[in-house]
DNA sequence: GCACCCTACGTTGCGTACAACATCGAACGG
DNA sequence: CCGTTCGATGTTGTACGCAACGTAGGGTGC
């Protein structure tokens, strides 16, 4: 999601992919012990690619480098939580209100489509499928974001917000603040549908809420 | 190339310190072009090292990566300063409104050292030095912003403003402007000292309002 | 038995060589 | 004379090898 993507032939690129779904995905867990020998022979790579995207994800802030002793996926504490959600509340609902003034019926139509889904997958039942919302949720908030039109924004909270951890927490939500969350979704797009920004910014600001709510009692 | 240089520290570290400051300082102009060897030989360093610098600084965002075809100094339009602003006064004021809680008589004493220091320098006659305003203003923000004790919160400042372009544009403050501004940073340590947070956030706030008219004007 | 040192190992950090790619210039053909 | 193509050249991208650093384990001295 860094506006530097375009270095670097396939392998370093791929690399970087790689290992940010890896951990994006849980597959890495935090605090996993992160060789450069290891990853370069899992992805039938050189060491250097590996390196220069380990460089890249420690910028990003999703692992930690320490000298001599290699990398590892970054822990957060809920002290650490606690302060992303402060830039969050900082930032998202301004970007969400931007949205408003340059969303298109194309664009609403992508958004629309997106919080029905989730609505019907976070709905209790059979069909209930809380780890699919994941890269939906990541998709809603990421197109949301590009709509405010401003790229220092989208940067700042880009190093900071690391879905890692907000993304895999689905299954801690409780069924009431689960509905309320997929609610504000609609409700979001609702706001931008009518070209009310403020009416947008205040529905993330609760959306927030209610998601730093579930993530501080969790820990 | 001999031992005794390299055991300074890590040759990307100094690469990376030495490449930002040079950025900063302005001796890297905007748009200027970085060629690996170039800066390799100039440091008497092997491309490795300042590889991986020119990538982190890439993440930071003061340069720009293209493929086969290098990088270069990242320049900055109208529209991006006005993002960056938005953002500035997005966190800054919280940042500062938080520094109240922690500051201690040290950090008071520090800060209104650097304050008076800036307003001798600043104030008109044959002593005016406005290029050393640069670094004690870097400094002044900085300390403030360690003070709010919000990792999350610098992160996210820390890869957006980049101060090169706030930093050297000291020279085009009129005297009213010039004024203002070094006056803010005396009444935020009034603030900081009474232990009043919303106090000098608001300060902070018509600090950013009156270096944003500055910029904005000067482009 | 305990503390300390010292050695052996695995890892990262850096240097160097080679390959791939982009750009520019000149020669050729229309 | 102009456009196109092919080569020359400089750059970045990748692989690999060596050295430095940190760590852990065994051995020795007390």
């Amino acid at each position: 999601m860094t506006s530097t993507e375009r270095r670097a032939g396939r392998a370093s690129e791929r690399a970087l992919a790689d290992l940010r779904e890896a951990i994006l995905d849980g597959d890495l867990p935090a605090g996993a012990h992160l060789g450069e020998v290891e990853i370069a022979e899992r992805l039938g790579l050189s060491r250097t690619p590996v390196r220069e995207a380990l460089t890249r994800l420690a910028a990003e802030g999703l692992v930690e480098l320490e000298a001599h002793r290699g990398a590892r996926v970054t822990r957060f504490s809920r002290e650490d939580l606690d302060g992303i959600f402060d830039v969050r509340l900082a930032l998202e609902p301004q970007a969400t209100a931007r949205a408003a003034a340059h969303v298109t019926a194309a664009d609403l139509a992508a958004l629309d489509a997106l919080a029905r889904r989730m609505q019907e997958l976070g709905a209790p039942g059979p069909d209930q499928d809380l780890d699919a919302l994941v890269g939906l949720n990541r998709d809603f908030h990421a197109r949301l974001l590009a709509l405010a039109h401003a790229p220092a924004l989208a940067a700042a909270l880009a190093n900071v917000v690391h879905t890692p951890v907000v993304t895999r927490t689905f299954r801690t939500y409780d069924p009431d603040s689960l509905a309320r969350s997929l609610a504000h979704h609609t409700e979001i797009v609702a706001a931008l549908r009518a070209g009310d920004g403020d009416w947008a910014g205040a529905v993330m600001r609760c959306h927030l809420g209610n998601a730093r709510a579930v993530m501080v009692e969790q820990r």
